[in-house]
DNA sequence: AGTACCACCTGACGGC
DNA sequence: TGCCGTCAGGTGGTAC
């Protein structure tokens, strides 16, 4: 399930292995996870490229070569992450695309489920503006966030989902944050004034900061948090009542249904 | 603009 | 033991 903060922890793993590498080689062992690319062209514009950025946008990673504008592009769907190894007893169990770098180590965009995608862009603003993402999470401040939701309707949490509203939230964390905001997935945006708006907000920023701080991991976020207590029978940290398990948008929001109250 | 539903895909899990 | 249905989760397409 990764979001903004697994992505994130994702690019850090890369800044601090692959990054600045040079690829040798290029490997698509599943050409089902490439979208918008073909094979073929990503054999022929990678190597002899450096990896020479990254930039992490909504659940998005761009990885440049060279200094250029044109950047390989991953997408980690559900089950997607990377793996930086140098032998082959190492390597993960689905590689769908392999990079070989001059270091002599191998990047892997490892995907079980293959809803990850790769693909490759020219730049990073006409990428984002063709697929129609909205601004990274993170990067709102609070008036821009209160602009991006101010004269929507649906539920809260299907709005904080919605990639092309602002990108990087999906069904984990837009749950986590609305437990911190004492709100009910399925209130209204259009309920909610702009103080609470504002506060959403706040809570947002740091929700996403903290688990990015826990490296996104389950068991290092706060006892006290939603994540770790995601199931079946399991009571809320705050206050002990049962949590709730409801449709919402055609996707499980969990929830504390005596400090979440709908509005 | 928002909602509903389906499809994609694999592996884990519960029920019988 | 083993088969089968269900679920998880992000996104995109389509119809209303």
């Amino acid at each position: 399930m990764p979001e903004l903060p697994d992505v994130e922890v994702f690019k850090r793993y890369l800044d601090r292995t692959a990054l600045h590498a040079t690829v040798r080689e290029v490997t698509v062992h599943t050409p089902k996870v490439l979208h918008g690319v073909s094979a073929a062209t990503l054999r022929q514009r990678v190597p002899g490229h450096e990896l020479a950025w990254s930039r992490r946008h909504g659940k998005l990673l761009f990885v440049g070569l060279d200094h250029g504008p044109e950047a390989l592009v991953l997408h980690f769907g559900m089950t997607g992450f990377l793996k930086y190894y140098a032998s082959d007893e190492d390597a993960p169990d689905h590689p769908r695309v392999e990079f070989r770098l001059d270091d002599g180590h191998i990047l892997a965009f490892d995907c079980q489920r293959m809803f990850g995608e790769v693909d490759l862009a020219d730049d990073v603003e006409g990428y984002l503006q063709a697929r129609a993402i909205g601004p990274d999470a993170l990067s709102l401040d609070e008036d821009g966030f209160v602009d991006r939701l101010q004269g929507r309707r649906g539920a809260i949490k299907t709005t904080l989902m919605k990639q092309g509203v602002m990108a990087g939230i999906g069904n984990v964390y837009s749950d986590e944050i609305l437990f911190h905001a004492h709100l009910h997935p399925d209130t209204d945006v259009a309920f909610l004034d702009e103080s609470e708006l504002r506060k959403l907000h706040r809570r947002m920023r740091h929700v996403l900061e903290r688990a990015i701080e826990a490296k996104a991991d389950p068991g290092e976020v706060p006892r006290t948090w939603l994540l770790p207590h995601r199931r079946q029978g399991a009571t809320c940290p705050r206050c002990g009542a049962v949590l709730e398990r409801k449709k919402i948008g055609q996707r499980h929001a969990w929830l504390c249904p005596s400090h979440q109250s709908k509005k």
